[in-house]
RNA sequence: GGCCUCAUCGUCUAGCGGCUAGGACAUCAGGUUCUCAUCCUGGAAACAGGGGUCCGAUUCCCCUUGAGGCUACCA
């Protein structure tokens, strides 16, 4: 029997989820459900400098947004959380519960833990003391800089201090790193579940800072070993990190660990193909959210980043369920893949038109109430059942959430501001145009409030409009609209309600005169 | 600079030795239509270059080129 399948998404709460970051969770989540396996969130909070206050929160509050659910790891309250696990209370976070059997899940919260290892490494000679200064680093790598070499560590701490040094060193309690001791003239090889064969020769690598001198340790460490505790089977991760894979391999060999699997993602990229980057455009999952995107189309589109199904398909639409079912980090791409909104608004509008007006309105509704044309207008306008008519003709025309009466702002207006020749259709003349708008004002005006339907209105002025449909139906929307272009006049009125289309139709046959 | 990785239409991609190189988004043209959107039809659009291997390379190998990532007491 394999082992259960373990995954874990680990972000630091350094800032606000990134997409990219996000298709990493996504991806874990899909390859933990897809093996029936678990789906861990730990937080990987080892540099204090860079700690974002709210980021941690963010972080969970977006996978929960997104339907993410993560097994055991980190929660903002009990109600997230979806099994019988007890939570703790977070020693360094307010607020924050852990859950799960390899609490604590969060590294600032096992800092003795890190130490006791890197200690053990220590011992076994795979990792030693340094006392280096910054400055005395910062000098060396400048000049190696200079002479065109790769900038590593010269070693001067593991060839030039001595045990006696060390210890009276330790005693005084000077400032210190552990670092890694690299072998040399080794070569690393790894199969990479993405990339296939991968290897590194060890000459090359840095002897790598394990501990810091704040006693935190550097991702590398708090990594393998909470990888290992927590039995992951699946590490999932960005390809930034494939340089530094190496280290961690060696890691493992050094603790004697069993080595999981290891899958490294191709990026999510700019329009210039550089790593995607805050400075070309939003970056966090927040502001996508801020624009109306619904969570389906971004999962949908995130997850075709760098992924499809392959073997023919031609399917686009896929839900979380059907992602599950079909994600296999086999058909991972290699090459980055740019983040390319076009797409993503498509998707987005397709999702839309699959809600019903009920769920549109009440997603659309927070969009409206930042609206300047929707704060200004009158409380009749306001009403859900107006908001809903307003949808239903939109629902077509709606690329995104935040879209919503932006080219239909006459829907709010009270009064509309248009030019008299707007109302004419083709060469018509103005008396032929008064005619014409009388006409329709006459059978509006015949036409009850009860039967004041989109298909009643579209009927009746159709059987009227005979052969010459512009000359009837221009003038018409151009009167109730006041733009060039609009939802069908049927539509428009019908939205508008019976009163205030024929205020604006008598409005425009005022204006022609 | 060094190391690692990558390379099919503008973009996301299918392809896993033999295809008129397929689809989607975007784009263009037409149709439907009072305008817009939707919808339908059609078009343009790609294997980075050079060597091999092979009867035969988009596909396998090598080189070149290009792109990206990493190169911190950041993750």
């Amino acid at each position: 029997m394999d082992k259960k399948v373990r995954v874990r998404f680990a972000p630091s709460p350094t800032g606000f989820m990134h997409v990219g970051n996000f298709r990493s969770a996504l991806y874990d989540y899909l390859f933990a459900k897809k093996n029936g396996g678990d789906f861990v969130l730990r937080i990987e909070d080892t540099d204090q400098k860079r700690f974002v206050p709210g980021a941690l929160e963010s972080l969970i509050n977006v996978l929960d947004w997104a339907g993410l659910r993560y097994d055991e790891g980190v929660f903002q309250s009990a109600g997230i959380k979806n099994d019988k696990i007890p939570t703790t209370e977070s020693k360094n976070y307010p607020g924050i519960l852990e859950a799960g059997e390899f609490e604590p899940y969060i590294q600032s919260e096992k800092l003795e833990i890190y130490k006791k290892y890197a200690d053990q490494l220590v011992k076994s000679g795979h990792a030693y003391y340094c006392f280096c200064e910054p400055e005395r680093l910062e000098k060396m790598r400048a000049d190696q800089t200079v002479e065109k070499k790769a900038p590593m560590y010269d070693r001067y701490c593991l060839h030039n201090v001595s045990e006696e040094e060390i210890n009276k060193n330790l005693k005084n309690s000077c400032s210190y790193t552990i670092r890694m001791k690299m072998p040399e003239g080794e070569m690393i090889e790894a199969d990479d579940l993405v990339r296939g064969k991968v290897s590194f020769k060890t000459d090359l690598i840095d002897d790598q800072i394990l501990m810091k001198s704040d006693g935190f340790p550097t991702y590398h460490l708090a990594n393998v070993i909470d990888d290992h505790e927590m039995g992951i089977t699946h590490v999932i991760r960005g390809e930034e990190w494939l340089p530094s894979l190496p280290k961690h391999i060696l890691l493992y060999r050094y603790f004697d660990w069993e080595l999981p699997k290891f899958a490294h993602l191709p990026l999510l990229l700019n329009p210039d193909k550089t790593k995607l980057s805050k400075r070309q455009g939003d970056v966090a999952v927040e502001d996508y959210i801020k624009k109306g995107y619904l969570k389906e189309a971004i999962i949908n589109f995130v997850a075709l980043l760098g992924w499809n199904p392959g073997a023919g398909e031609t399917q686009e639409i896929f839900s979380l369920d059907e992602l599950v079912q079909r994600f296999e980090l086999e058909k991972v791409h290699k090459a980055g893949a740019v983040f390319d909104l076009k797409k993503l608004d498509w998707i987005n509008a397709e999702y839309i038109k699959k809600l019903s007006i009920d769920e549109l309105y009440e997603k659309a509704l927070p969009f409206f109430e930042q609206k300047e044309f929707f704060i200004q207008a009158g409380a009749e306008k306001k009403s859900p059942e107006f908001l809903k008519r307003v949808l239903t003709v939109e629902f077509d025309r709606l690329p995104k959430l935040s879209d919503v009466g932006e080219n239909n702002q006459f829907f709010f207006a009270t009064d509309l501001n248009y030019d008299k020749s707007l109302l004419r259709w083709k060469e018509m003349t103005d008396e032929y145009l008064k005619k014409n708008l009388e006409k329709v004002q006459e059978l509006l005006g015949n036409i009850s409030e009860d039967e004041w339907s989109r298909e009643n209105l579209e009927a009746k002025l159709l059987a009227v409009a005979g052969e010459k449909r512009g000359e009837l139906l221009w003038p018409l929307r151009a009167a109730l609209t006041g733009t060039q272009k609009s939802p069908s006049p049927f539509e428009v009125a019908w939205v508008l309600g019976k009163t205030e289309s024929l205020r604006r139709i008598e409005k425009a046959v005022s204006l022609v005169v």
